[in-house]
DNA sequence: AATGAATGAGTCTTCATTCAT
DNA sequence: AATGAATGAAGACTCATTCAT
């Protein structure tokens, strides 16, 4: 079966194989045999292209950080120029499917876990997180002065980590649509004030 | 050195040698060995308490849910029976110390993870989710119609969460007085719909 | 079956089985596994008092050496103070059972082949060669001027070498009586000039 | 890229890699991936070529001697007939370089090593001894008797083996001048016995 | 001729648990 | 009550080999 060409549909196989174990397994229970089998590959390939189980790890929580940052562009990209509509396409990229299917968030809330001790991964959540901020921010600006702007844009930000965690940590499926209402009122409270 | 009466002091040893490892090495990192050496005594200890690790990761878990729950009744008990008066209680319960120094965070975003995968410590979590919701609800409800109390009350749980989250996220201490105060907003902002 | 104190029992059983088992398969096949077998106990005990593989090469390697050097002292302590005498005491001590025996010779050979690619092991090759040298020269300065002494301990503890070597590498045991005769001829020789 | 007659190229190119890595690396982490990485070509290329990593290793060890082979016979065919030329002549041959600089004589000792359990490479060590052994009799047998000759081949080829043992244990260079001119001493007092 | 993707057995190590003392 | 010696399964990782291209 050896083909040239194979490594990015390997990697995007391994990596899919990572979030399902993840998600189902748990973190500690994702051992690279479990990994490799749902992946229908040999365990040697993983460190054959991504380095070891470190680095697949790595490069899964990479992806999904990647997912949300096209999702929040796309959505952001599709808006008009008002500060509440553009607050609120960041907020609905960020409970978009596939961001907030229990699987996601599951596996989400094991790598924050994790990267409270591994660097390279810390890194990867505060640029996520810096980000985040910053878009919230940039539109209170708009309309704020600097420390309400701040200070709505923590807020917002907590409100929508707040409303993942609650998703994560219940088995039932987040309602996407209290959460989005529930930051709306908040942005317009914010902009009303 | 036998000595009787040693249980409950040999108990808290471990808990908190618990607490302290998993806030230095993380979850993954540990080992009842290092727990053990922590608090000072054999590794076979552990077991002769807590009946193997999981029990001993358990016991802590309802000890920090304990430790919150105490902390949530006694500030309620101080305060008088204006709902906003009430629900500013619960919320500086949340972020009173010892709840929020990066330590205890730490431990409770790595116990979150975990209990995804482990039934007890799952049941253990929505215990103290529920209570913390149906407090809020209680005091909304004297205010506010059930549906709107069921919504403020699961906003401002979300904003708890959400600026616990951020305070394990990051490595700085949670700017506790800023969180007080936007949750206060929010508190205001339901009441005064 | 655990007991107390057993510490210094198991090191000494595992030295020997690494001893039997580079011996017997080579190094390269000396497994921990083969050796634990060996000793008759379980591959993690390795871990447990050694630290881990190279550990146990270490102390095996260390164990050879204060063997090799416990056999010279106590030869060189029985003889006279005639140069000749005390470098054949010298010499029949690095001929002496049980460092001649093919086991030995192979396991020293495979050591030092190792060595060369680990600085601790470097380092304890290097060491046992100097007091070879040095114990050498310091007989023969008796009697020669330094440039001699310094000529004939060189060759004296290649011939040595020579002779170990040989030993080694031939599966038939070493002459023993030869290479100690050799040897002794070498120093009258050197001693006549 | 496919030619013909890249064979004997490819065969070089491979033993050369051989011998640079495990000069460097060591035999124990002469991986046939390190080797066909240095040699500059795929892994696949080593068992298309040799077989396995066995045949390479048997190829580069059996090319070592070759060179040693050559290199002895080369310096015989020079010099005159008296035995203490010839004589020389061959400890020159085993001591010239490419022999006696440090990583030809690194590989030489990782060799014996491994030859001790491994029949095939053990043959080829005992051609190599034997005709040394062989060489250096014949020429004593000339002026020595039977017993004597056997001693003295012996001893030389024990005495050429120490310098080369020592050679490769120590960091540094050999000191060729030296090894020669204390063979050379050596010679000299077993033939005016 | 040459590649390199893929395998899977084997290695070392870690770890929770057990148990005689 | 407490120890720590001992176990052995499970983990990540390495590596020689195979084979379709």
């Amino acid at each position: 079966m050896p083909k040239v060409g194979m490594q990015p549909i390997r990697r995007q196989q391994l990596i899919d194989a990572t979030l399902s174990t993840v998600n189902e397994l748990g973190f500690a229970d994702a051992s690279i045999q479990q990994i490799a089998q749902r992946a229908g590959v040999s365990t040697g390939i993983i460190s054959h292209y991504f380095g070891g189980k470190n680095g697949l790890i790595e490069a899964t929580m990479r992806y999904l950080l990647q997912q949300l940052g096209e999702s929040v562009r796309d959505l952001k990209s599709e808006v008009g120029h008002s500060p509440e509509d553009r607050l609120m396409a960041i907020v609905k990229a960020n409970f978009a499917t596939p961001q907030t299917n229990q699987a996601a968030m599951k596996v989400w809330l094991a790598f924050w876990a994790i990267s409270l001790h591994q660097p390279d991964l810390h890194r990867l959540q505060q640029v996520n997180h810096c980000r985040l901020h910053s878009n919230l921010k940039h539109e209170f600006l708009k309309l704020l002065s600097p420390l309400k702007a701040e200070q709505a844009a923590q807020g917002l930000a907590a409100l929508i980590d707040g409303f993942w965690l609650r998703g994560a940590l219940t088995r039932s499926e987040i309602d996407t649509d209290l959460s989005i209402h529930l930051c709306h009122a908040f942005i317009q409270q914010q902009l009303t004030q």
